[in-house]
DNA sequence: ATGTCC
């Protein structure tokens, strides 16, 4: 595997056969993963190989090894010349993603409320492996209105305001999402989870404004200096995990019939225009809108708790996925091609103008969100023009140590009490959550958001410190 | 990420 540094953020790794195209992989030297010890730039090179696939294999900077395609990854097929779509190249926890929230409150205001509020969450946000959600549905017939509709059934169920899907990528669903093609197991893991966070690194945060690099576009996105803010991070849970395992076997069993060899199984796909690609792209945007639905439940939960313990509301600044596939146009050779876009870790990073932004964010483009790991920094980002990469950028800071290895540096210290030294109050599940999460199990975000924006993929605009954790 | 192996 050869690198060659192509300008201070951008290394290429040569198209060779099998491979259809070119790696390219945004990053600065550092953040490079080390060759040897992690597959992440062989699994930049297998996905070259995937029929269809257009311009390059991307990696993020913060990219890392995945299943079959990498954790930081973006590959764009085109579906009218045999474009393919994998399961691996979205991920298990389908849709997962991040939303952003503020509150009419100061960082100055905090200290009086905070312990309050964590107080407040902590019963009212259901996570931790299995077991409870906010919302518990009728029938499996209430489970199809959610996979069909995602936030925007949540908010017609009266959980949340019309203000919120406007503020919502898809403004809150996934068109096309087909509930029969998800399988009975997915439907009984799902039953009982819409609410709930989860584990590992999904998280709510209560976080302050910490620095703005741009304070129009800052201002545009509601955030100004010292602002109380709360972000929410989760996905589709055992839904989600059950879909992408169930489709995984599928196209496994049919990419003989459809002619497609993979270096690595786990790049399982078929073509988009096969009954198996529909099929997966209909249970995938059904996950879609169930982990939509799940972010808007527990905006809903954190605002009541937000409401009765500091008086305030909370507004919607943005709600962006980093694992999907979609469909999108993009202009390529002089033409306007229909596209199959991986984003695997990547976040969608609409530039201004776009015409899927809503009006009052068109002169600045999509916010997007980048979780740090647990009480450390976040960052709000945006979409810029002359994107290389599909208008995808990082997705956060990325794992250095396994959970194996994190609990066994973690042995003998307490991640809670060290964090509450820090100023960060902690409402964990588990102690063995949060030490696989602890921030010396991650790289430095700031480090990946730095590359992302010299590379082009986006725009520095707020910085985030994190004063309170809610965690799986 | 995930009822961390049906």
């Amino acid at each position: 595997m050869e690198l060659v540094q192509e300008s201070p953020y951008r290394f290429r790794i040569d198209r060779e056969a099998p491979m259809r195209v070119p790696g390219v992989v945004f990053a600065v030297p550092e953040l490079l993963p080390e060759v040897g010890a992690d597959r992440s730039l062989d699994q930049v090179a297998n996905v070259a190989t995937l029929p269809g696939i257009v311009e390059a294999s991307y990696a993020m900077p913060d990219v890392h090894w995945g299943y079959g395609f990498p954790i930081g990854g973006v590959a764009a097929t085109d579906v009218a010349a045999g474009g393919v779509v994998s399961p691996g190249g979205v991920g298990f926890d389908i849709s997962c993603g991040v939303r952003l929230l503020t509150a009419e409150l100061d960082r100055a205001e905090l200290p009086r409320v905070i312990e309050a509020l964590m107080d407040g969450l902590d019963p009212a946000i259901p996570r931790g492996m299995g077991r409870g959600a906010v919302w518990q549905l009728a029938d499996r017939a209430e489970l199809d209105a959610v996979l069909r509709g995602g936030s925007r059934y949540a908010v017609e169920r009266g959980h949340g305001v019309p203000r919120d899907l406007a503020r919502c990528e898809d403004d809150g669903a996934v068109t096309d999402a087909d509930p029969a093609q998800v399988g009975e197991r997915a439907v009984q893991r799902g039953q009982g989870q819409v609410g709930s966070l989860g584990s590992g690194n999904h998280f709510l945060e209560v976080q302050a404004v910490e620095e703005v690099y741009d304070e129009p576009v800052a201002a545009a996105f509601g955030l100004r200096p010292g602002q109380v803010c709360v972000m929410i991070h989760c996905g589709s849970r055992g839904l989600g995990h059950q879909i992408c395992t169930d489709y995984v076997r599928i196209m496994e069993g049919v990419m003989p019939r459809h002619g497609i060899e993979v270096p690595d199984r786990q790049l399982a796909c078929a073509p988009v225009d096969s009954p198996e690609g529909r099929a997966y792209l209909g249970a995938m945007a059904a996950a879609a809108n169930y982990a939509r639905a799940n972010r808007q439940l527990l905006t809903e939960a954190a605002r009541r708790v937000f409401t009765r313990v500091a008086g305030t509301d909370l507004d919607l600044v943005y709600d962006v996925s980093h694992n999907l596939a979609k469909i999108e146009e993009h202009e390529r050779d002089g033409g306007t091609r229909r596209l199959c876009v991986h984003r695997k870790g990547a976040t969608r990073a609409l530039p201004p103008d776009h015409p899927d932004l809503p009006a009052d964010l068109r002169d600045v483009g999509q916010p997007v969100l980048i979780p740090g790991s647990m009480g450390t920094s976040s960052y709000v980002l945006t979409g810029v023009a002359g994107n290389p990469a599909f208008a995808s950028t990082c997705h956060g800071a990325g794992r250095t140590r396994s959970r194996g290895e994190a609990t066994r540096a973690a042995r003998g210290q307490d991640v809670r009490r060290d964090l509450a030294a820090r100023g960060v109050a902690v409402r964990g599940a588990s102690r063995k959550g949060l030490a696989e999460e602890m921030p010396d199990a991650y790289k430095d975000v700031s480090a990946v958001v730095e590359a992302a924006s010299g590379a082009g993929l986006c725009r520095l605009v707020a910085r985030l410190t994190s004063l309170g954790v809610v965690k799986g």
